[in-house]
DNA sequence: CCAGCTGATCACAGCCTGTTCACACCCGCG
DNA sequence: CGCGGGTGTGAACAGGCTGTGATCAGCTGG
């Protein structure tokens, strides 16, 4: 299992879960963020990410990735508002990481920072 | 992996952190650092930051190292307020080595509140 | 056959970045 | 003290890269 914080990762049972709670993806979905999960704190980039979730090379072009990335954006947004969790690098791809913000009642910094320090 | 201190420097997964917290940088900042990096405590050039970060000759007049080491600077003291990471060696270059923010060295009255908390 | 979902693509808007300028500021020197 | 050149900064630009909303077709269960 991968623990991030907040978010869970459990390849295994083919599911994600945010505080406890199970997440609702699709396969795809699924595997892209499972994929990230493994190579979290790294940069990963969308050839990659794409062999590794699709199992077959990118053609270039594709913005598969983007647009999935934008789906597990959405709905991990609508499981814990207000943090960031898939960061985007410019040019190279796109990086999984937990980042909590400070503005909430209770606060749940676990093992990861708060705090993103740079626009975005 | 280069340790300077709170500055890690990965070249090999393209990033950076600093305290542990991946530090947003784009490619252009990102090279120009780790070749500063590289030879830390170390007094380098334009002309060869120029050579090592973007692969090929300065033409004269290019002030484009200079640019980024300013948006470098923004970028660390941000992340690490008070803190002095890449010093100018007029008429040399420039020579990255982390230094703290001195309490001493005598006239420093008004900004003696370097360091806010841990970010809260 | 219909409704609901999902994967795959598009097209367009908007953001980010690498470059260059222009001008203020600072340094060493005569 | 006045210079001339080196360095610090803020901005403007053109293009490429991403974010996003929408569309379409294939599947699946009802």
């Amino acid at each position: 299992m991968i623990d991030l914080g907040p978010l869970q990762i459990m390849p295994g049972e083919q599911l994600v879960r945010v505080r406890g709670r199970t997440l609702m993806l699709s396969i795809r979905e699924l595997h892209l963020l499972i994929e990230l999960g493994r190579r979290a704190d790294r940069i990963v980039s969308r050839e990659e990410l794409f062999r590794l979730a699709w199992g077959r090379k990118m053609r270039s072009g594709d913005r598969s990735v983007d647009v999935y990335v934008r789906r597990l954006r959405v709905k991990l947004e609508e499981a814990l508002p207000g943090w960031r969790f898939i960061h985007t690098h410019f040019g190279f791809g796109y990086r999984l990481s937990p980042e909590g913000v400070p503005t909430e009642g209770g606060s749940d910094p676990s093992q990861s920072d708060d705090q993103p320090f740079t626009r975005r």
